[in-house]
DNA sequence: AACTAAACGAGACGGTACGTCCAGTCTTTAA
DNA sequence: TTAAAGACTGGACGTACCGTCTCGTTTAGTT
């Protein structure tokens, strides 16, 4: 029993046409010259129809990272925890490096200033992040490649921050050696 | 022999409000209300002349950060590695919490949306901090205290990216506990 | 002894141009197309500046109006009152059928949705235009020309009444015959 | 042979309920607030129900200001020419002090904004009146009361377009003096 | 009784203008 | 001759309504 609804629906073309445009002015400039106004041109759509459907700049763009990235990042399974972990990040940074790099750093700015969305943020995008890779941990605690004391959760944060920290500073690249040294590390600390 | 200036000098006292109002602005309402008109206003100054000390607004709340921190953070000298590190991270931590916290905030953000910022903070602040971090390596290295093989870069990314990606996201606090599992899991991985 | 001013004075040239372009734009489309962005755009002026020299739109055609009659409308004086109100109101009519017309039609329907507006009109224009053409009935009364008795508000009322009436209606010409006939009737009153 | 209509016939119900909410709208805020949305919210009726059967939100105040006068204005007789100009004058502004004020201004100030709802007006309603006022100075002629020479139409002109005046600009009351002082110029006049 | 067609409520749509905030620049007076 | 202060142009903000549209629903008259 389906619940009906009364009303001009939503256009879905609209909605793929606003994440599209901000997809675009993303990388036009490296986010310098994304506005809402500047979608809504792009877009060929009125403002206000953006504003029924987002709360904020930074949730167009959340939503147009969460489409992409649903159908980019999968975790690969491999035999051992080791060869996993650095997997998972590998594949990770590509994604940072080939197009959600803008998105989050954009992401996290507007977090600074938006404490509303910054908690958005935190539950619809970090924490589901954390999950997969705590899961990463879990799992390999249950198979007993490693160590079952310890909680996974400080693992995560340095493993994570390490990332976002080069991400926004921008002081070193994000690349395979990156992964590497980051599950060398792991690995040795987990003993 | 001095180098003759021509001309009205520069006001120190329109320095000191300029920064004052900073600080003020940045406390009351974590930073929303920070912009260079409110500065002005605040300080009583008109905005030419912030815009003709500092490049950005960005440059004046790192002038009031380190300003500030010049005269706090210092690092505690104890027997042990593992006691010196923690101590560090502590004393950063508590830092962070009383205060600085909401400036390192906003110099992230802007980080992000000023390429030329993100290298002036990149050199002026995050290396210099690196630098102190990692000469607490460097200085157990020497003293046999850790093994000397290993580059302490990673290490160094990993804590101070597990404190940013904490004090960027929010979703856990930064205490002492926090110091603590930070130390133990350096601890561990160099063996 | 002059105030002295710092900082920059305001621009008489924005001044001129806001009033050109709100002389423009009423004209265009019968005042359809008036409105704050469009005077902004055409005078190449930013929209703030009008609002930080103007309360609303109907105060810049207010003043914009003020300017033009100001080099118009003086009144004729001839031998008798019957001539002095006759040319009185001739003259009037042909300022309102050439240009003023259109901003008193503006700004009358304007009074009706601004209140606070149609005080100001009311005594910076109103009260003004009744001054005028009330000292043609007391001069005219302290010459003898037309009896004493009478106050001549009723008469100001009627006689700019059936102009602003036709104006705004628009069911019958503002030309020499209706000048005429108000003339006739207002003398056929005073007997 | 009457029209056979096939489909669903005009709610009378939503007809009243549009022209109630505007009545209560008009008198909120002295017309601020009215617009076709807010009738549509306050009438519970959707957007295109208003713009099916009025082609602007003028045309549903005009209709429901002759709802309402329809009840109310009728031409009192009197005995003399001057009883009965009085009377419907001050009957007239009683009507209008009393609720049709908000109504016409409102109705006069979009006719300077809509061409052809201002032909409308004028042909719908101010012909009608002009008519009814013309007819009791007719009938005066035909009496005998007042000289037959003159054609009314100034006079209508001066009669409606002072009260009009008064009602726009608001300089001075629609009081019952206001009435006698019209109705005295008037029979001076008419000598 | 079933079908047809128009009007209904709801509400989303592309737009325009609003009045405000702030950025960064320009022009004047003060020191 | 530089500093300070205030007005400037300009762009984006988020909101209010506009008039149009697309739905599913309701209601009379026609088969």
């Amino acid at each position: 029993m389906a619940k009906a609804k009364a009303g001009r629906p939503r256009s879905e073309q609209a909605r793929e046409l606003i994440l599209g445009a901000t997809h675009e002015l993303l990388r036009e400039n490296s986010g310098a010259g994304l506005n809402i106004e500047a979608i809504a041109r792009r877009a060929g759509v009125g403002k206000p129809t953006i504003y029924r459907w987002w709360p904020s700049l930074a949730d167009v763009v959340l939503e147009a990272l969460l489409q992409q990235a649903g159908e980019q990042i999968t975790v690969p399974e491999y035999d051992t925890f080791g060869e996993t972990l650095r997997g998972f990040l590998s594949v990770s940074m590509q994604a940072i490096e080939h197009g959600a790099g803008i998105h989050l750093r954009f992401l996290m700015a507007q977090a600074q200033k938006d404490d509303e969305f910054r908690q958005r943020f935190e539950s619809n995008f970090v924490t589901e992040r954390r999950t997969v890779l705590r899961s990463i941990f879990l799992r390999a605690q249950e198979n007993g490649q490693i160590p079952a004391g310890r909680n996974p959760d400080i693992l995560v944060d340095m493993v994570f921050g390490a990332m976002w920290y080069r991400l926004l500073v921008g002081h070193a690249p994000m690349d395979d050696q990156f992964a590497a040294e980051l599950t060398e590390v792991v690995m040795a600390a987990l003993g």
